[in-house]
DNA sequence: ACAGCCATGTAACTTGTTACATGATTTT
DNA sequence: AAAATCATGTAACAAGTTACATGGCTGT
């Protein structure tokens, strides 16, 4: 959904064309997150299916497309609809460390170092970003700032995890190399 | 890839079938992440075509699946590989706010606002939830854990952006209700 | 002429997701 | 007998994603 609000973001300042949509998307997200071109032209058509764009030529030859009306309606209940807190979307990360709580595959631990050192790596890279970032680009800017408040938080809870893990005195686990006669569950 | 993943994960600790499996998986996560049913076969089906696991019908009457070797070393690499950090995953809430920034269809402000209202509830949602959990089972309270880690993070987000926003000394938006001439951007 | 970029598009695929159909068994 | 629960499955779709094809224009 997040692409479609977004090109309908960008149109709802004016029509545009493909490529420039592309363009206008990674500058303003600062390129972090690229977006294939094929994908803008696929979502501009389902866009235009779903009657939130109309497509009316431009004179230089280009595909020139316009937000509808319902387009911005739609875009308006996007900017005012609170985006879901975290219940709907299942967190990978999450997943995998409570999966392997009841794992024999392997030990919690290990993934929850793994997964801290990773996160740390990625905060230092995401630190060194901001340092050179231009203040004036606000959006640049907010976008760095959630990367960071998002890997703090991911790495205050990985050490959380494991606090609790220690403290609770789990007996470390072997992953199994070859899998013994296997037992059925229950 | 998460669900491919987490059944796999089930799966490793023996053989089961569709709805046991369903049950596991909202078992272990406290159904706050609920699975449908049928997602359950389609995705079993799909892990069956890549050969991660086989399915051998069982005793009961019921289609047994089992991990293959195969999947099992898929699921250890999944284990083993940290998850990305936020980079390739893009965040709706930012993309949001990022795109309020430059739209003339909204303030930014008011975006902030509502967003902070939802995450606040939220975060008192899942903090009465923790007063209430079983300290012993770790996963659920891990679960939790993280959502009101992320939400927290998400809070600080929110205000650390308002708080620039306003230092900027932005001025309002008023959002448009009937759209004048349209510019053509650039 | 050829390399390279601008520009558009599409076929194909993945994961996630739900609504619905079907039959068996169990409970009331 | 009816209702509920167990159990399996499928058709269909959404959204994201990429690899590839095509054509035009520009600079060297």
């Amino acid at each position: 959904m997040s692409v479609q609000m977004s090109l309908l973001a960008i149109l709802a300042d004016g029509p545009g064309y493909g490529l420039q949509l592309k363009n206008e998307f990674e500058s303003r997200t600062g390129a972090v997150w690229a977006l294939n071109v094929g994908q803008v032209y696929t979502t501009l058509s389902r866009l235009e299916r779903d009657g939130l764009v109309e497509q009316h030529d431009g004179e230089g030859g280009e595909k020139l497309y316009s937000i509808t009306a319902a387009g911005r309606g739609r875009l308006r209940r996007w900017f005012s609809t609170p985006s879901p807190n975290g219940t709907p979307t299942r967190d990978e990360l999450v997943l995998k460390i409570v999966m392997s709580l009841d794992s024999d595959e392997i030990d919690s631990r290990d993934v929850l170092q793994a997964e801290r050192k990773a996160a740390v790596r990625a905060l230092q890279e995401y630190t060194f970003l901001k340092r050179n970032a231009d203040e004036s680009d606000l959006g640049w800017y907010f976008l760095l700032d959630s990367l960071i408040f998002k890997t703090e938080a991911r790495v205050r809870w990985l050490d959380a995890c494991e606090e609790r893990l220690t403290r609770k005195g789990a007996p470390r686990k072997r992953a199994a190399a070859q899998p013994e006669t296997e037992e059925v569950r229950r």
